[in-house]
RNA sequence: GCCCAGAUAGCUCAGCUGGUAGAGCAGUGGACUGAAAAUCCACGUGUCGGCGGUCCGAUUCCGUCUCUGGGCA
């Protein structure tokens, strides 16, 4: 085992995270995980977070790091990444990002440049209510005068992008459009072993249907309950997170507990299919078809041999 | 047994008075560089239940059969 550095991604629900303990065992690693919701505390069962017990010793980062209104980004998970895998390296340990966030895990890999700006609350709502009363047009008339290239590669009904790339103009005076071309010429900066898991695509969605009634029966809706007890409110990314939203709304009584478990199931097997487009196109991972029949020792064993 | 209503894409259904079909959802593919479990885009041929008949031409009209609801006995 020649990398410095392993990754272990794939869809939701493929398994990653036994596989990630399962390694750390073998190669005497320790996990950062890359995961944009396992990060807060008290969402335990709807994130599927590891469970101390699962972790058999294996000391984890970056999960329960945060309070369910606290801001996180891709630039507060590069950051925090990067310091914990020097912290490992250490230690005389092997860093293992393990999570389904294909964003987080390239911005981190070619560690790119996140400095220069902070989150405009106020000028985000001041276009979004814009483009409420004007249409979606308007605001990316208002981009397409100052950043051209990125109003003709952003579509007009995408209005976060486009209020992101108004966002970057306005507090650099660059345009984002310049800012991602140079930042797509990075290389990896870290000798890297990057697995994507991919079960077959039908196998995957029935765990996907398994996990989620899962979640049910260990008391996702108790949950969301009790975040709600204490105050997280709907309106917070953490509880835009899947099966958060759903529940929220089935509590409200705008929807029927079995739609609220289709709608998680259905969201769900989307945002697998998400993943995956995001690891076959950004990430570049190496796929590791994954068998029904295959044990974690038997994936370690295909992600250990070839490199 | 009789009466009525249905039978159209994987699912739910649209298809004025006959010119071989179209939406939503599902599914698939894609985008993404400080909200990413978010946000957004693209893609719709199927014995129009079976068999006959009328017609230049039937998913559309007629007959009949099968099946599914509902009602009456």
């Amino acid at each position: 085992m020649h990398s410095e550095l392993y990754v272990i991604t794939g869809p939701t629900a493929c398994g990653k995270t036994a596989v990630s303990i399962e390694l750390a065992k073998r190669i005497n690693g320790e996990i950062i995980s890359a995961d944009s919701m396992q990060v807060y505390k008290y969402m335990d069962i709807g994130t599927a977070k590891v469970t101390p017990k699962e972790m058999r010793g294996i000391k984890h980062y970056m999960i329960d790091e945060l309070y369910p209104d606290e801001e996180f980004s891709v630039a507060i998970f590069q950051k925090m990444a990067k310091k914990y895998i020097a912290e490992i390296k250490s230690k005389g340990k092997i860093p293992i990002i393990a999570g389904g966030t294909g964003f987080y895990i390239n911005a981190l890999l070619y560690d790119t440049d996140f400095t220069e700006t902070h989150v405009d609350t106020e000028y985000r709502n001041k276009l979004c209510s814009l483009a409420q009363k004007n249409g979606n047009d308007c605001v990316h008339d208002m981009l397409r005068s100052v950043d051209p290239s990125s109003a003709e590669s952003i579509h007009t009904n995408n209005l976060k992008r486009v209020i992101r790339a108004l966002e970057y103009y306005k507090q650099t005076g660059c345009r984002i459009s310049e800012h991602n071309m140079i930042e797509k010429q990075r290389k990896i900066v870290y000798n890297v072993s990057i697995k994507v898991l991919n079960p077959e695509r039908k196998i995957l969605y029935e765990k996907v249907d398994a996990r989620v009634e899962n979640m049910l029966r260990q008391g996702l809706v108790e949950e969301v309950k009790s975040l709600l007890a204490m105050g997280y409110h709907e309106g917070l990314t953490s509880m835009q997170g899947l099966g958060y939203k759903e529940t929220v709304d089935f509590l409200k009584e705008n929807v029927s507990r079995d739609e609220m478990i289709y709608r998680i199931k259905l969201g769900t097997r989307h945002f697998a299919k998400r993943q995956l487009t995001w690891f076959r196109n950004s990430l570049f991972g190496e796929f590791v078809n994954i068998e029904p029949d295959m044990t974690n020792e038997d994936i370690c064993n295909a992600i250990l041999s070839n490199h």
